[in-house]
DNA sequence: CTGTAATCCTGCGAGC
DNA sequence: TGCTCGCAGGATTACA
């Protein structure tokens, strides 16, 4: 569910509400998450402050500093990184708000509210790293940059050195980092390109209006608050709006914005793909 | 290198 | 009303 639009929303949400406080107390559910994590977590957290809240891509990065146990020095110590899946929600509450099903975490807040991590279908994920060095070489390493500063040649290399379709290329998140299915297909919507079409056949211009397609739809759906399909609250619990703005992404059958034909959909790389077939022809245009 | 399919899960809407 | 089927904002792995 939650992509880079999304995964912002809640880091701007939790921001206010996280930074400075204390986590005094931490409560692990039963149901495994993506990764082996023990009940002794516990012992790192509590007692530190957040410090800072951070997004890299789709993850969320919660500084934390003082307190705890086994970890040494000034600055950050100890940072928890998390990856919100398809269904994960993040969120910060009030203690006696009812708990919901699928809430696999919950922090107690020095300010007595919780910070609650919920997700139905568990396939996210919630790490513990000693510094941000570890965040690094573990983790943000492996992005590629974030939509809003994508350097034009590295992009140009990346796209047309690939044989992949358009669509696989934009979900590499080596590539570019936050991008998923919705903003991948409204990207390529923007840029008039079809999903299948390959890296390797697109023009340097091509190229260059799809980087900046990709940026203007992610800004966009950040104003717009992301966008909630079925799961998606931001961290005080809303729902995202960009979905009502969606020119592609779950519009199959119904009339492009543009020309009127009908937006169609194909699987591409095991994920759907929503396009309008005039829009965006599968060959070069110019 | 490519693409495809399966895997990890739960839940919901469509269709019968 | 109740059932099955397909599908879902992600990411990784095995395999052809």
């Amino acid at each position: 569910m939650p992509e880079l639009p999304e995964v912002e929303t809640v880091v701007r949400d939790l921001r206010p509400l996280l930074v400075g406080r204390a986590i005094t107390a931490v409560t692990v559910g039963k149901q495994k998450l993506r990764r082996p994590w023990v009940k002794k977590w516990g012992g790192y957290f509590t007692g530190k402050k957040v410090t800072e809240i951070r997004r890299r891509g789709k993850y969320i990065l919660i500084l934390l500093s003082g307190g705890g146990k086994g970890v040494l020095g000034d600055g950050v110590e100890g940072v928890l990184v998390v990856h919100l899946g398809m269904t994960g929600q993040f969120t910060v509450n009030a203690a006696t708000d009812p708990l919901p099903t699928h809430t696999h975490l919950v922090f107690d807040l020095s300010d007595r509210k919780h910070l609650r991590f919920r997700d139905p279908r568990r396939f996210g994920q919630v790490l513990w790293y000693p510094d941000l060095a570890a965040v690094e070489v573990c983790v943000t390493d492996k992005l590629g940059p974030e939509p809003f500063d994508i350097p034009a040649e590295q992009f140009e290399a990346d796209v047309r050195g690939s044989k992949r379709t358009l669509k696989a290329i934009l979900l590499d998140q080596s590539v570019v980092a936050g991008v998923g299915n919705i903003y991948a297909d409204e990207a390529l919507f923007r840029a008039g390109l079809h999903p299948e079409r390959r890296g390797e056949t697109l023009s340097l211009a091509e190229c260059d209006r799809l980087r900046m397609a990709i940026e203007t739809v992610i800004a966009r759906a950040i104003a717009g608050r992301g966008s909630t399909i079925r799961d998606y609250i931001g961290g005080s619990g809303l729902r995202g709006q960009f979905q009502n703005e969606h020119a592609v992404y779950g519009r199959t059958g119904e009339a492009c914005v543009t020309c009127g034909r009908g937006i169609e959909r194909v699987v591409v790389g095991g994920r759907s793909s929503h396009f309008c077939p005039k829009c965006q022809p599968r060959g070069k245009v110019k």
